[in-house]
DNA sequence: ATAGTGAATAATTTATTGATTGTTCAATTT
DNA sequence: AAATTGAACAATCAATAAATTATTCACTAT
């Protein structure tokens, strides 16, 4: 690692250090560069502005969250089964631990989606395939009945929307949202896990299009 | 109806008209007492405050949301499962327009709920007694196989969350959230429609509890 | 008594100013 | 040359003053 990345790790550091304590307005330009014994100007030369330091920030922090997600694929289990409802269960807990033990977490994602919207769309598909990885096995030891896996991702990851950051959109306790979705994820496992034909007569509810680019989404 | 009441009326008409058109924090008192041909004082005579003005607005815009979805119940259809998918539809399509073209309407209903959580709990119970009610023609039909129908209830309308005021979540266009809605009631059809057992695994991952309020929500 | 007023007051919002901060860049050091 | 500085400038924030607004209530009219 040569001496300017070390540089910046320094800054990445020292702003990690400031934003999750005092937050991420309240920490200025001039005490980063205090913290790296360096002037002002110099952040410059690592970071395009201040806003970019919390994006590196926050683009690892969400690296970090997919890899707690993508740990509990490690675990040998009986199951597709049981290896999704752990992923969605354990998304569950960390996203509400998280905003419960470090909301200035919360507060830097919302400020980096705000000023760059393309940063949640990136998150999100990442996450998503941990959930296309665990169908795609299901579907190989044909315990699960999926036609398009892809959008059968989404709808799954769309179905759990509550659960992540749950905090959101409700004041439910931890334990309510368990059982919740423990009862969302009993209607949800027998609808992959039958193999009876349930097409959508939807399709005569919603006009048809041509390109459909969810089908074929990652 | 009193006159009383009809000076209730007027002042609720004049509140609607300017909220929706101004907003409500732009909108005085002074002006609604003018638009009514009385004094300022005069109108808390009728609202404890402004807040209850914006509340009783509220309500009746709820109120009139779930009449909407209810009316979907009229129409005859095939099946226990069509009507499921017609009003989940409805309450995308409605809801979606509804930020659309008058986006006033969730502002005011935002300050309220801010001010009165209660509110939204309401709402939100009103809007899951459509969907019990039709779950439970489905189950007596014997085309749904629940056996719990509140709790499942929960569960679906938690699962369709995303599809509610769907602009809070996401930038996707009404036709791309359509088709993926469709998906996601593809895979919860199967589900309620599944006679196969598929008790929750999530027994084993989360801990039981004696008392769950949810079960016997209505 | 009931309905209504409008000036008085308390609470909130808006405007303004001064101070702070993000960012740039010509000059300096390594 | 590459790295760094720090003063200059523009943008933003914080504090406070000024104005507006919500609410009350003693009083008047019906």
């Amino acid at each position: 690692m040569s001496e300017s990345d070390l540089k910046r790790e320094k800054i990445i550091d020292a702003a990690r250090e400031r934003f999750s304590h005092y937050g991420y307005p309240k920490t200025t330009i001039a005490e980063l560069a205090d913290d790296c014994a360096m002037s002002p100007g110099n952040i410059y030369r690592f970071f395009k502005g201040k806003i970019d330091i919390a994006v590196e920030i926050a683009r690892r922090e969400a690296l970090s969250a997919v890899e707690v997600i993508e740990a509990v694929l490690e675990c040998p289990v009986r199951s597709s089964r049981q290896r999704l409802e752990e992923v969605v269960f354990a998304d569950l807990r960390y996203t509400f631990h998280l905003l419960e033990n470090r909301p200035k977490t919360l507060e830097l994602a919302q400020i980096v989606v705000s000023d760059r919207p393309q940063f949640q769309i990136e998150s999100l598909r990442r996450e998503r395939r941990v959930f296309q990885r665990i169908l795609h096995e299901g579907q190989a030891s044909g315990e699960f009945y999926i036609d398009n896996v892809a959008a059968t991702t989404i709808a799954l990851h769309a179905a759990t929307t509550k659960y992540r950051y749950a905090q959101l959109f409700t004041n439910q306790t931890l334990s309510e949202l368990e059982r919740e979705l423990a009862h969302v994820m009993t209607v949800i496992m027998r609808g992959l896990m039958s193999a009876q034909d349930a097409k959508p007569i939807a399709e005569t509810i919603i006009p048809p299009e041509d390109t459909n680019a969810m089908d074929s989404a990652s």
